[in-house]
DNA sequence: CTTACCATGTAAGGCGTTACATGATTCA
DNA sequence: TGAATCATGTAACGCCTTACATGGTAAG
């Protein structure tokens, strides 16, 4: 089993906080990780079935009020392998918005497709930052307790950062559009 | 053929500008497009006979300096694709960073590993920070006389506004984590 | 009683990359 | 003469998403 495959690296840096069912390690997926990484259940239920079989993790059958769960936790083997991703040089950050595609091509459309455009790019950003900014406060908050709760801090401040430069982008832009048509 | 499927506009947008031949198209995305989409020739070429298969493209051979070229042309019936394509919201906007992925679990290697990870990836944006500051010189320069210089203009500055972030939160990253060692 | 959430999975298919294969020309 | 660039393509393979399939529980 190479190294390399990432949603293999993400389930075990998952589970080398908390063990976590295959739904629990979903929501964490599109909770924490939802603005850098992305992941389906089609590849975290298989994932986790290669994780067993090379005894990366261990899985345990649970029934808690009626409801049965399958519960996984990391093994040493799977931490090692964990360590040993980290160590790598990230090899990969990648970027694809849409909108910045129907944007470069906006002169076929026209200064006004593109505004509107640039309004809901806008308007999803807003709303994501204010999320963004409400985990950084409960997070600062928790930040001494736990040192896991650090370095999720840094990477909601990456967003911030990042989504607050968008806004200003969106002003500017629009300002240009409107003023050259 | 369904408007979906992003190579094939990508390709028509890039067409409405210019003929071009599939080798020219790949040098496009590795330089106008690369901060923001990305692909290889073994999705180029495929998309570009699809496209000439369902009317939106034609080709035809031309030799240069005993140099054997397919020169790709849009159609009435591309354009009108392209249109559509563009009239639709952008439907996706995503960002993939293995950096951010490997700082997440950045308790797991310790501090140290997670500012050689930062440093990497400074480096890194710098270079390319610098590229797009370069591009965004030559394009103001000649904005006034071709209008797709206007839009790619605006997606540099993109770049150069959300790179000059990325920076900014490197270092108070690492201040962060060099303070609470 | 029905909607939302908890919970686990599979199958088909899409999309794209990497690596390979080939060959000409230009420039140092 | 050898490296870089121009130029076109294919095949294998990997990875992931979407949609489907199933069923229990909690809350309103």
């Amino acid at each position: 089993m190479a190294i390399e495959k990432k949603i293999d690296c993400v389930i075990l840096g998952l589970l080398s906080h908390e063990d976590l069912t295959g739904y629990e390690i979903k929501k964490r997926m599109d909770t924490s990780l939802k603005y850098f990484w992305g992941a389906s259940y089609g590849s975290i239920y298989p994932a986790l079935s290669d994780l067993v079989k090379n005894g990366m993790a261990v899985k345990r059958d649970e029934t808690e009020n009626n409801r049965h769960k399958i519960i996984y936790s990391i093994t040493q083997k799977g931490r090692c392998h964990l360590k040993d991703w980290l160590r790598l040089p990230a090899e990969k950050d990648e970027l694809r918005y849409e909108t910045l595609l129907k944007l470069f091509f906006g002169n076929e459309a026209g200064a006004l497709q593109a505004i509107s455009h640039i309004d809901a790019f806008e308007e999803k950003i807003e709303k994501d930052l204010q999320h963004l900014t409400d985990s950084a406060d409960i997070l600062r908050k928790n930040v001494s307790s736990d040192d896991t709760h650090k370095y999720y801090l840094l990477t909601v401040e990456f967003g911030i950062k990042t989504y607050s430069a968008y806004l200003e982008w969106c002003r500017e832009a629009k300002t240009m559009l409107k003023k050259e048509r």
